[in-house]
DNA sequence: TTCTTTATATGATAAAGATCATATATAAAC
DNA sequence: GTTTATATATGATCTTTATCATATAAAGAA
């Protein structure tokens, strides 16, 4: 049995890991497998043997980046769960997400998804389910009503995000990220 | 002086009218210039008479679709500034927006744009400064904290709009469309 | 009708890139 | 060290599609 127990799994995470950031950053057609497979220092043929396709290794992306991202990951003890979700917010509406290296897909590739295949969609309607339940978790919303609040809660940070990277002019995205900091806050406030 | 003097610029609107609609539905890749020509009835070699090429077709269709769009409408002279303008958020919250002939490129573009040219980009920022001015207007907001409030609304309509795209389930759809309506209500009834 | 200019169609070219077949390298097991 | 299963690399193929060169068609002007 060559190579260790580990390496297959460890290279599979590799190539999610590239996947992941290139596919969020320019969609599905602007990335190559090649380029993929470059960035973790592989090459094009090694793929096949990790992924049936290209369209695979996408949706298989989506739910590895969605596994990992900055939502998922555990409140510290010691606030409050209104004041980690402001600040996981806060995070999530700031210059750093929209020009970094962690994008949250739902954001990046929110029109991207729509001409992908069922597997992709599928993988997106639930990373969608699931932000919405770890906000309104974190928000204490249980009433019907006050589930449309976050609702359009999330509607505005993914479409800030979404509207912020194909603007150039630092100040604007700026002002735009600042406005909804804001509005959140008032939702929020109202719940 | 053969055909018309009318004719050309009339073959170059209806080639602008296939693609906003097949670009908006589809993005830049997943369209073909064969297609966007097959769809008024021309042949492909046609399409270089009219522009330098398929990006220059997106920008130019990005322009002629925000200059058509729903919300350059005439307000009627009988129903308030602020009546138009609920009017108008509600036609953009709605299924038939989300899945019609007529999208808003914002909203179906938005991710899009990213990896398209300078003149695509300028055209997307154009009609979103465009769109942001003329909500602002019939919301009657001059002062610039109020101004925030219309950047989030924007934001969160462009979200909505873009989200319920990727979406299959039509009561979600629902959902999260009049989540939207009744949030817009909420924000312009606090200016 | 004939001429002439411009629009449109057809066929060819060429590049990009996904995928596959085959070769090579790696490292565990003996 | 040798063997061998598996991972990775290389080269080839095949499809798709933008673009261009050239031919044809259309319709105003003579």
């Amino acid at each position: 049995m060559p190579y260790s127990q580990q390496h297959k799994e460890k290279t599979r995470k590799k190539i999610l890991n590239s996947a992941r950031e290139l596919f969020s950053k320019r969609g599905f057609d602007s990335v190559t497998v090649n380029e993929i497979m470059e960035a973790c220092s592989l090459t094009r043929g090694a793929f096949y043997a990790h992924f049936s396709g290209k369209s695979n290794l996408y949706s298989e992306a989506l739910k590895y980046s969605a596994m990992n991202s900055e939502l998922t990951k555990k409140k510290p003890k010691n606030i409050s769960s209104k004041q980690w979700l402001s600040q996981l917010l806060d995070v999530y509406l700031s210059v750093e997400h929209v020009r970094g290296e962690e994008p949250c897909p739902l954001a990046f590739l929110a029109t991207d998804i729509v001409s992908r295949d069922k597997a992709a969609k599928d993988a997106y309607a639930e990373a969608y389910k699931k932000m919405n339940e770890i906000i309104m978790d974190y928000a204490g919303v249980d009433a019907t009503c006050e589930e449309g609040s976050i609702i359009s809660l999330t509607s505005m940070i993914i479409g800030a995000v979404a509207i912020s990277r194909t603007i150039d002019d630092r100040r604007s995205v700026e002002n735009i990220l600042q406005s909804c900091r804001q509005q959140t806050r008032l939702i929020l406030g109202e719940i």
